[in-house]
RNA sequence: GCCCGAGUGGGGUAGCUUGGAUAUCCUAAUAGACUGCGGAUCUAUUGACCCGGAUUCGAAUUCCGGCUCGGGCGCCA
């Protein structure tokens, strides 16, 4: 599918080349976008300086003189060694409008690719409730899978439950030995906080009492072999704690696909299979019982070289059932994509290398991203310094219906309850999307729950404000003429809404999720302007065209809204 | 100690992959606009590229060296 811009660049380009066999060559150039107000396209002509053998200037100047400024091109000149080009507006309006009309929220939607995506994100250990340290993971994640799938990939979302091991194991003996009176019951009434208690003084136990230390590694060795009443009683615990993480994911928008266990790899003998294979690889080598590859010639260690794959009772570890989780991932899928924590490069890193040995040619494609932390430190469930994702969405929705009830006394409670939930979940969701995945984060309330500027509230209201303009309107007639829309407002809007299938590439393709709410604010933003500058319903002539263009932006806003995970609500 | 990230106005943040013109936007503060199609609005002003070198006609962007913060460096998951 071609969008507006993709012709107005292939003209310009196309105008470009005919200039430079003008001049007897064919360099290489970048036409960019230069920042806002300056040119809509631009060529530097420093680089060809060295190849012509010509100041930059000279070469800007007579290109300009060669180019004509005829159809998609309106003008062009030469400044300080740039090639600068004004393109026909009236193309971009019509092109634009007609294609938002036609495609509504497909607009933008890229062809569709043969290749099935595997994405795996959240995957959060089943050990208590999901905090805010973690919450970039299933936001990232799911916004990542929105704007691919937009794209037109073919994408499938796992997450991969963590039911082997300590964490889930010694949860699993603390519900069965511990005293439930022993237990704070302060939390909340919801299974992920009621255990997470047990979770806590287990682990205060297994440090303290050697017993227990002896009990809880029985347990684990009766699991890695299999013995059905421990891993059905583990599972038990898992799911549990799964089913109320997803109730939470549910909450922001969150659904996976698809779940995959981390314990059918122990009982399906995949695990083993990849010791077996581990085993005949010639990195490998032997200390105590337990085995490793030694990965000195790929320059990638920890202390050292080592990379375990067993322990000393032959036991299999936590990244070589990960190895068997990733080859069954790729007989899935052609791509493979884990959304992580910065805590899993290194591990993430020995993973490939020892698929590779293994003569898996593929990779998985790593997005990571750096913990949420408070002002006062790291998150930690088992020390408990969290913050609950159950108790920002709580607040969130409070703050949000303190705001609705008081500018909104006509709607009925339930209504004003109604939207006071779309409101404070999407700023949840903006909150941690609108920032770059590898940047630090530190979470402060005032700034997770602020409705005003860069927020989702802002993005709701103008989607809002743009639905109530068209309610009033009743019926019009749909037309995208350029005559009619030559207000700069207007103009300014018809580009904006021009810009979004690129946004989305750089979305889908880039994986730059953060550029969404940017450009989402960037477009209420316009709308906004063309809304205080320029009168709709009363409009007489023009009435019917800016009509069309309201509706237009309100499909893009709410095409935004959609691929950030965020409601839009009609009226708020 | 070694490895990997991140450092942009008072606070937050975009731009960095592929060097280019006047560094984006929010917030804050100050001053203003509107009986309007919804004020969760709009306009104006103030204010920043961690430090030092290098490459270049040109560096927030690339390279080298520091500093600060986060993460990793388990026969944990």
């Amino acid at each position: 599918m071609n969008e507006p811009w993709d012709d107005i660049r292939a003209a310009v380009r196309k105008a470009i080349d005919g200039g430079l066999r003008s001049m007897g060559t064919e360099v290489d150039y970048v036409l960019e976008s230069p920042p806002a107000g300056i040119a809509d396209l631009a060529v530097p002509c420093f680089p060809m300086a060295k190849a012509l053998r010509r100041p930059p200037v000279a070469i800007a100047e007579e290109l300009a003189n060669l180019i004509p400024a005829e159809n998609m091109i309106r003008e062009v000149w030469a400044d300080r060694g740039y090639l600068n080009f004004r393109i026909n507006d009236d193309f971009l309006v019509k092109s634009t409008l007609e294609d938002v009309l036609q495609r509504r929220l497909d607009f933008g939607k890229g062809d569709t690719r043969g290749k099935i995506v595997l994405l795996e994100h959240t995957s959060v250990n089943p050990s208590g409730p999901i905090h805010v340290g973690r919450a970039r993971n299933p936001i990232i994640g799911d916004t990542l899978a929105r704007c691919m799938r937009h794209c037109g990939y073919d994408i499938t979302t796992e997450y991969y439950v963590n039911d082997v091991g300590k964490q889930v194991v010694l949860l699993t003996w603390g519900l069965e030995n511990i005293d439930p009176s022993e237990v704070d019951a302060t939390g909340r009434d919801k299974d992920d906080h009621r255990l997470v208690g047990f979770y806590q003084i287990a682990n205060r136990r297994l440090e303290e009492d050697p017993d227990v230390r002896t009990e809880v590694a029985s347990m684990l060795q009766r699991f890695e072999d299999g013995d059905a009443e421990v891993i059905n009683k583990v599972r038990h615990t898992t799911e549990m704690m799964l089913a109320e993480i997803g109730t939470t994911l549910d909450t922001i928008n969150v659904s996976l696909d698809s779940f995959k266990w981390e314990s059918d790899f122990i009982v399906d003998g995949a695990a083993k299979d990849i010791v077996d294979s581990l085993t005949r690889v010639e990195q490998c080598h032997e200390e105590g019982g337990a085995l490793y590859l030694d990965l000195n010639e790929f320059e990638v260690h920890g202390k050292d070289t080592r990379f375990f794959f067993t322990r000393g009772d032959g036991t299999t570890l936590y990244t070589t059932r990960d190895m068997a989780y990733h080859l069954d991932k790729f007989r899935r899928a052609d791509r493979v994509i884990d959304v992580l924590g910065e805590d899993q490069k290194l591990g993430s890193q020995q993973l490939t290398i020892a698929l590779g040995l293994l003569g898996e040619p593929r990779a998985p494609e790593c997005l990571f991203y750096s913990f949420v932390s408070l002002p006062e430190g790291k998150m930690s469930t088992r020390k408990g310094t969290v913050v609950y994702m159950d108790d920002l969405i709580d607040e969130a929705e409070t703050r949000a219906y303190e705001e609705v009830r008081k500018r909104r006394e006509d709607l009925s409670e339930e209504r004003m309850r109604e939207i006071a939930r779309i409101i404070g979940r999407g700023a949840i969701r903006h909150s941690i999307a609108k920032v770059q995945p590898e940047k630090p984060l530190v979470f402060h309330w005032e700034e997770a729950l602020n409705f005003e500027g860069n927020s989702a509230p802002y993005l709701q209201y103008s989607h809002a404000r743009a639905c109530s303009i068209l309610r009033k309107a009743g019926d019009y007639e749909r037309r995208a003429d350029p005559d009619m829309l030559v207000d700069p407002t207007e103009r300014k809007l018809v580009r904006a809404i021009s810009r979004f299938p690129q946004v989305m590439r750089d979305c889908g393709e880039e994986w730059r999720i953060n550029a969404l709410p940017v450009y989402g604010h960037e477009l209420a933003s316009t709308f906004n302007q063309f809304y205080v500058a320029t009168p709709v319903l009363s409009s007489g002539k023009y009435r019917d065209h800016r009509l069309t263009l309201v509706e237009c932006t309100m499909w893009v806003l709410r095409n935004v809204l959609e691929n950030l995970g965020i409601g839009a609500p009609e009226e708020m």
